[in-house]
DNA sequence: ATGAAAGCGCTAACAG
DNA sequence: CTGTTAGCGCTTTCAT
């Protein structure tokens, strides 16, 4: 006992309308029924007939199965993004971005949450392969992405985002986090800070990585002293381990009266330790941040940051890889964009 | 001149390996692969043969096409999920509660912002029905969605968030605004407060009208006075917004001591209104916020707060939506889950 | 300008 | 237990 038309239908669920019965209903024959509704083709049937396949379809409501048409194609239209983690406050305005770049085009996303787990991302991709995405998107800052190669090989398209391949082969967009650390350092020394010292982000990832590197070479062009005793490293870009790094560089005795964090959470840490010190922000110490994360401006004090524009970030890797699908295999194409400097309160000249 | 297998494939692109290349490997006829390497039907074949099956498989990397395998069982293991913005701190840990319980079953999500933009909210859910969605998960809050009626009478599977509908014949989770209003009363009057104001969120929304009714029914459980006169409303579940409403209310000169607001980004607003006019918090007047949305702990003062688990909404409403999916129709099942009081810096005894 | 026919990769009767 | 067969809904030659 087959069932009416093909897999078993969800119970209540009405059958869905096919091009058949439009062409049924308009009294033509299916394919010229796909012709008419496709904007590439249209050209090739009759006008009048176009109108009354759109009327039909019209009426019928018809969606077009996009699984069939993706089987027959060898495209889905889908893309896949996989970030960390959803919940960390940097991804969501990327994501937006992806998806009003994409929107419009005809083309979905689907996300996945690595939470920076090896084990995770292959299945991850796994999943995506299976659903025949055209192209990815990684925002997956971890320098060591092992299934990249293999991604290459197989020619998916890909783009990276806040981070680069070594060789650079891979299309990548990120914010300009060397010139970033550039803003914030010439900002604390354009206040008169010479004893700057560095929080700096876990090395395992590209961007706490490039700021570390920033920042000493900033601080060299800033014609100001880079004393290894000033920086110091967090585990994670959290608050606690930000911290617990903080907490060592308070420990080490060595003045200081500012510091670039390594990010804003980073940030956090250091008021959390200042405050349990006695210490106030800015009149003993000049914090920045990085980042700008929504609610920084509601921070006590309000937190001086390198914002990022996350959201163009997104879009442009969106764009990016629309084109590596369109097939201009761009390699190597590196955006940087532009970070800014977001002036609050928790910067000030150094006191004495 | 026809490609060698079926549409255009990607310059660079392998062609994919099939289920045929498997069987030809192994020596068995497709569909006996397709059993061989579907769990379900495994059991169908001898198990020599199974791993004969899985060891060509793997030697050749196949990965199955879910497109296919979607268009034959005429489902797609993907759900979408509607929600307003991806960047309101609220959803991102709704969405990962949804993709945490969705993983490991083999579905996927697909996500909309909607931005409570009629139009958008139409645009996405066609594009999800012509990707042939199994089920849709609505985050939206908005009370009215036209649309909603159209996709049951479909017989689309819907899970609603922080939303029911009127007759309540869809399943829903959300938090339970009720009870959580209630905490914030409670809290208030056990300080002492007695005149207690109320910043709503718009009425327009499930969530603003449902609280502010809540306000009202336990204010008057608590044997406190309703004034109207300490009751204004925010256009919009944000700060400006909120401000604007909470400096109408002082304008009224109507004395109050404390504010429960509508939302965390209200309390925001009534901060600022309050710093502007130089009035302390928790000391001249108490704030209770809802949502417990990141940083909340951050600001200052730190902000008391009603907590909804997020994440555990969005994985109820994942499973709630898989057991729609898999035929256990329950119409009208309403998950409220329970709220808590996150007690912090911005609610004292009232003053004198 | 339209119709006919084939086939994308898979699953599910049905038959042996 | 396995092979045969048919077909999901669409696009795309090819032929007319």
């Amino acid at each position: 006992m087959p069932t009416v038309r093909g897999g078993s239908d969800r119970p209540g669920s009405r059958a869905a309308v096919t091009l058949r019965d439009v062409a049924r209903k308009a009294g033509v024959h299916p394919s010229t029924v796909s012709r008419a509704l496709n904007i590439r083709t249209r050209t090739l049937v009759n006008m009048e007939t176009v109108k009354r396949v759109v009327e039909a379809s019209e009426q019928l409501g018809y969606q077009p199965n996009s699984l069939a048409r993706g089987l027959k194609m060898n495209r889905t239209f889908t893309v896949g993004a996989l970030i960390p983690d959803l919940t960390n406050p940097l991804f969501p305005p990327i994501v937006r971005g992806i998806e009003e770049r994409l929107r419009g085009t005809g083309y979905t996303v689907i996300l996945g949450n690595t939470d920076n787990d090896n084990e995770r991302e292959r299945s991850i991709v796994e999943v995506m392969r299976n659903r025949r995405v055209d192209g990815l998107i990684l925002a997956t800052a971890s320098r060591h992405f092992p299934i990249l190669q293999e991604l290459l090989a197989d020619g998916m398209p890909v783009v990276l985002i806040n981070r680069t391949t070594d060789d650079s082969l891979v299309p990548a967009v990120t914010g300009d986090d060397h010139a970033g650390v550039g803003l914030a350092v010439q900002h604390l020394a354009s206040l008169g800070h010479t004893e700057i010292a560095h929080v700096a982000g876990p090395q395992s990832l590209t961007t706490g990585l490039v700021r570390y590197r920033g920042f000493r070479s900033w601080m060299r062009r800033e014609g100001l002293t880079v004393d290894p005793d000033r920086i110091v490293f967090a585990e994670w870009f959290q608050e606690g381990p930000g911290a617990l790094a903080f907490r060592e560089l308070l420990d080490r005795e060595k003045p200081f009266t500012a510091v670039v964090a390594g990010n804003d959470l980073i940030a956090l840490g250091c008021y959390e330790v200042l405050r349990e010190v006695g210490l106030r922000v800015p009149g003993d110490v000049s914090i920045i941040g990085y980042n700008d994360i929504p609610f920084s401006d509601q921070f006590d004090p309000p937190l001086t940051t390198i914002r990022i524009p996350h959201y163009e970030i997104g879009a442009k890797a969106a764009e990016c890889l629309l084109s590596e699908i369109e097939g201009d295999r761009t390699t190597g194409k590196v955006l940087r964009l532009p970070p800014s400097l977001v002036d609050r309160a928790s910067t000030a000249a150094p006191s004495r």
